[in-house]
DNA sequence: ACAATTGCTACTATTTACGTAGCATTCGGA
DNA sequence: TCCGAATGCTACGTAAATAGTAGCAATTGT
């Protein structure tokens, strides 16, 4: 599977439009919990696999190497994977989501209740 | 493949946090391209799947499944599918990310030129 | 009444993800 | 300097998700 870039046509769209494959890359298994995991610390091949419950490695790296490529993470100098300055806005962009999840949360549970 | 819901262990993740839940729902595959090009308008299924570059019937349906039970999508009382109170909102949470695609469009082009 | 459109399902083919095992390299002591 | 442990990662067979074409029953419009 390539790599979704900006200017190009990914899965789904031939229009080259960066939020597509923006998209697409984030939409990819993994891809957005694994963001969601580097939010913090930097995080090893390993520990970053635990972390995303014992993912299967081939796709992590498959992952990897597309977020790598694509700039939204690095190796951080003192070893490990991490945010880029590009991941860092990209999670601050997530952020709200956090929030939304939580009261999302409570309102499945009171549809739920009236069942 | 099972709606994930809050409260319930998800693919991925055992704890029921609603971030799971919601990272595991948007990562599947069409997800937020449907929220995506549901934003303005009431879409039918047919109009929604062609503006999703004609994806499979099949997994349209199943992702409408999951939209609905979770109330981020809902049928217009005119004929087709919306965004609910919950999707707008999910929407606006995503937003950031239009902005954010072109940034990081121009970001890749830079580092592209000069390798 | 009839043609077109709608939402959706059946079915098979292809792609993507999983999971275990393990290899080569680096790291940290003794 | 030698050894054991940890690291990043690949191989490979299996399972699951997605794609793609066809078409059916129900509704809509004429």
């Amino acid at each position: 599977m390539t790599t979704p870039k900006p200017r190009q046509p990914v899965r789904g769209s031939q229009t080259g439009r960066p939020i597509m494959a923006l998209l697409d890359l984030l939409g990819r298994r993994w891809a957005l919990r694994m963001i969601w995991e580097l939010r913090t610390d930097a995080l090893t091949f390993r520990e970053l696999r635990e972390r995303c419950d014992d993912m299967s490695p081939t796709v992590l790296n498959q992952r990897l190497r597309e977020l790598r490529d694509t700039r939204i993470i690095e190796m951080a100098a003192t070893g490990g994977y991490v945010l880029s300055t590009s991941g860092q806005s990209l999670l601050q962009a997530l952020l709200p989501l956090l929030q939304l999840s939580e009261e999302w949360g409570l309102l499945l549970d009171e549809a739920n209740s009236e069942e």
